[in-house]
DNA sequence: AGGGTACGTCAGCCTTGTTGACATTCCAAG
DNA sequence: CTTGGAATGTCAACAAGGCTGACGTACCCT
């Protein structure tokens, strides 16, 4: 199960898959999750928001007109808990929740002109950081990262997330 | 402030930092935290311990002897969060704390036997998937992934990671 | 010896996750 | 046209794990 072999033991260069790299990666993805989250959270703190309205909003403002219940496959929690989010946002009028046409069951979700700027200003800071980091980077290492994260998904995320990304494209 | 350019707007290639690419990113590191940890935390459901209590148990397994304190810094919590999830750990017996031989203030942190098995069965859920990311992507792809996540990391953040990455290698 | 600092603990609160039960509304199949 | 199932929402209760405040003990420095 754990590869506690030394350095060069096949032929091949399997270095990078020893413990000790891939326990830093895991310490890696940690840490740097925390500085991910970091800049909408102090942003969130004080506006009675947290990261749960954060991440409502941002997939709201991906793809206007979602679904609760799409919402519910790529954010992962119960629907009660997304209810509790979602009818704060709308009671402060920051989404609008409009009865679906052809099914009158489903919800549709958009952002209000102030729910839309609250999502500029988060994913401006989030976005800083992230562009500071690919610059620091660059390309090669952008793509790699790209390509060990999408290989890190579970596969109904990895379906979510390309979705999500051949719509934006 | 936000990069709304459309491609090759300057001499250099810098594709890789319009908006869409960063939030590409976003949503990547967002749906890959969920793979990150799901396993262990399948592995910790129904065992009366959560998150928390892994995060824990991996830096203590990390840094056998470390002061409360010491965790402090790197978990990024306050201690009265932390001693809640460490009380429950001593009471198990998976966890000692020693009074320090020179300040008496500070308690040592270290696994015992039990604590070492449990640390063992979620490390290697978490590195698996790990490993069969990293082997998926390839190896420079995985020095990209790991640049990256540093870049994005605060200060003190790194400061850590790179203490834990030099003891342990 | 006394005051400030570091460390750990106890108590209580808040957010956000969970489950369970249930009402409503609607679509679609029989 | 009735009925089963799907989608949504609500209420209630609870758990995990953040937080602050208050406090006791140990230590260091003056």
């Amino acid at each position: 199960m754990t590869d506690r072999r030394p350095p060069s033991s096949s032929g091949e260069s399997l270095l990078f898959l020893t413990d000790e790299q891939l326990r830093q990666g895991i310490e890696a993805m940690f840490f740097a999750y925390r500085g991910f989250t970091a800049d909408p959270d102090r942003i969130l703190e004080g506006l009675d928001y947290g990261r749960a309205h954060h991440r409502a909003i941002h997939f709201i403002n991906r793809a206007p007109g979602t679904k609760v219940s799409n919402l519910l496959d790529i954010l992962g929690v119960t629907k009660q808990s997304l209810n509790r989010v979602l009818r704060k946002l709308i009671a402060d009028g920051l989404v609008q929740s409009r009865v679906g046409r052809n099914d009158k069951r489903e919800r549709h979700l958009y952002l209000t002109d102030e729910g839309r700027a609250l999502e500029r200003t988060l994913s401006d800071a989030q976005r800083a950081r992230m562009r500071s980091a690919y610059r620091a980077a660059g390309p090669d290492a952008v793509a790699g990262f790209r390509k060990v994260l999408e290989a890190m998904m579970d596969v109904d995320m990895q379906a979510s997330y390309t979705r999500l990304k051949e719509s934006g494209a």
